[in-house]
DNA sequence: GAATAATTGTCAAGCGTTTGACAATTTGAC
DNA sequence: GTCAAATTGTCAAACGCTTGACAATTATTC
């Protein structure tokens, strides 16, 4: 590997002037300039980030803890967060937590250790004094993971009232809601309240059955199974679009039809549900919108400018089959 | 952030002895170890890995360039590289090079400048030069970069075989085979050659209808349709499952039976299929052996060991309700 | 208690870069 | 041709750690 000693000889400048090329700093001729490039183009050399950033730079590294990017949702959103991160120059550590708690705790050592800029994390596995001990910038999604730490989030209250009215409004009246998330204290837990809210509005009963985050897929089914079979059931309202799709699935294979029998919504709206199930009617959440929100946000906390208070996006209404027969 | 000297000074002990504990290096008693640790957990101390690795340690870092981990197959993918990694000691740099040869040339310079241990890539949009430029140990996935970088793929011949034969032996006559890849010299191309060289053993004409990788799924769905609609089929083999979903779609909404009608079968078998779509017959491939190989080979390559040969890893047909009604 | 082995300390160079102070040189303007 | 301004060079310290050479201190053993 070309160092900037070797670009300097081959320039025939001296180490400073390469380095002063490189960080633009100090005056300099075009010339010099031309003539360092030039070298550095000829040795392929990209200077040592290890090296600088010792040396005090940035290394513009920026962690990311999620579940798992094998789930769409945490997929795309991992995917935004990366492209809008590329484009602000910083690179992109992925840890997957799996849920795990020590596996959470050994990638906050690991990402302390490599010297990030900041974190950005949907997980919390872990408890308020363990996050405070890192002293690192961390921007939340949808998580509270202490007092002190931004959390970036969409208005899941909203979302769970224009959910709930949404099927009422199609004649919904015994309405159930599928719950797949786990702690009691979570900021999505605003869609159960709302849920609740609404139909104590409308003087129904609510029902909140939850499946459990980690569930598999063949559990969840079953629980719904039972559900469809056993209960009067005519509109279902899943916290989540994957949850939605077991439930279409499974009211296909019992005869119930969607949207004449059952209406069914759900809730994230990836472009994945749009382009494969574009019949599913879903709450969509702003993924663009949370990801650059989530970046300005730690870029923010990274210039010890935290922001004062972040108000939830807003989410709206996308109308599918599985909610209004004669949409399209 | 607590320094190593720090930790010296706490522990009172010289820091070469603290270096010592952390390399576990040289002549140790019980006693100054136990109290090193003590020091370090007390000053929450992590071994700053810029200056580990300037110093000639390796930084443990692999950059990891895929297309978008949004398309669920490369987020499975992805989550299984970075958890084998994770098990490894490495750290994944995520790089979605979203199939854009500058970004993909960005990225190369930047896990270069980051002293990345290796790469790991399923994307080639650059020529096999400036591959070979990268002086750093490379492994490929389904892709051909160069003569001199090992390539992980599995058995795309026998699996195009297997999708065509099991179509066939369910009756279909008239089948045509979906392709999304873009390049000619491919390695999944070989599942076109199988798909074409078991239809002319059976005497029947082979259709192949190229998607396009990079199309958007509702354009995808208007050539599905149209074909459809226009051609007399009774069976379609798709080079990936998200196709097939749509395959599956647009023959629902046109009245065609699956598998009365037309019978279908994917390709790649993730886990997501697994749980959200087990009705689509699909060829599996080994997610796990495909992960496991490509870092073992990486890590030989890191070893300088890179390998002989790299067998194709064998595929296998998962039934399912879009091949076989009355598979269960 | 002497001899030997085991452990710990001291010192310093080096990894590749940044940055500041200062001196030396070149350039441009008049 | 002079002078100031602009440009480039020299030098050295620093970032936090590793590693080797060597000396000094402790433990262990008989």
């Amino acid at each position: 590997m070309a160092t900037l000693n070797d670009v300097a000889k081959v320039a025939g400048v001296s180490p400073t002037t390469v380095s002063r090329v490189i960080n633009n700093y100090g005056a300099l001729s075009e010339k010099t300039k031309t003539k360092v490039f030039a070298a550095m183009r000829e040795l392929n050399y990209a200077p040592n980030n290890l090296a600088r950033s010792l040396s005090g730079k940035k290394t513009q590294l920026v962690g990311l803890i999620f579940p798992s990017v094998s789930n769409p949702f945490f997929g795309e959103l991992v995917a935004t967060l990366e492209n809008s991160l590329f484009a602000a120059g910083y690179k992109t550590i992925l840890c997957n937590s799996a849920n795990n708690a020590d596996k959470e705790r050994a990638y906050l050592r690991m990402l302390a250790a490599n010297q990030v800029d900041g974190i950005i994390t949907s997980t919390h596995n872990l408890g308020i004094t363990e996050y405070q001990k890192i002293a690192l910038p961390i921007v939340a999604f949808d998580r509270n993971l202490a007092p002190t730490i931004p959390i970036v989030i969409s208005d899941n209250y909203q979302g769970g009232r224009i959910a709930s009215e949404a099927l009422i409004a199609q004649g919904c009246r015994h309405i159930v809601m599928l719950v797949s998330s786990a702690g009691t204290s979570e900021p999505t837990n605003a869609r159960q309240q709302a849920y609740a809210d609404v139909m104590a509005q409308h003087g129904l009963t609510p029902t909140v059955t939850p499946l459990g985050f980690n569930t598999v897929a063949s559990v969840k089914r079953i629980t719904i199974r039972t559900m469809l079979q056993n209960q009067p059931i005519d509109g279902i309202f899943c916290s989540d679009d994957l949850t939605a799709l077991l439930v279409l699935e499974e009211a296909a294979k019992l005869g119930i039809d969607v949207p004449t029998q059952l209406k069914v919504i759900g809730y994230d709206g990836t472009q994945f549900m749009r382009d494969y199930h574009p019949e599913l009617a879903t709450i969509q959440q702003p993924f663009t919108g949370l990801g650059q929100l989530l970046i300005a946000t730690l870029t923010a906390c990274i210039n010890d400018q935290p922001p004062k208070h972040l108000a939830p996006l807003p989410v709206q209404l996308r109308p599918g089959e599985t909610l209004n027969a004669d949409w399209a």
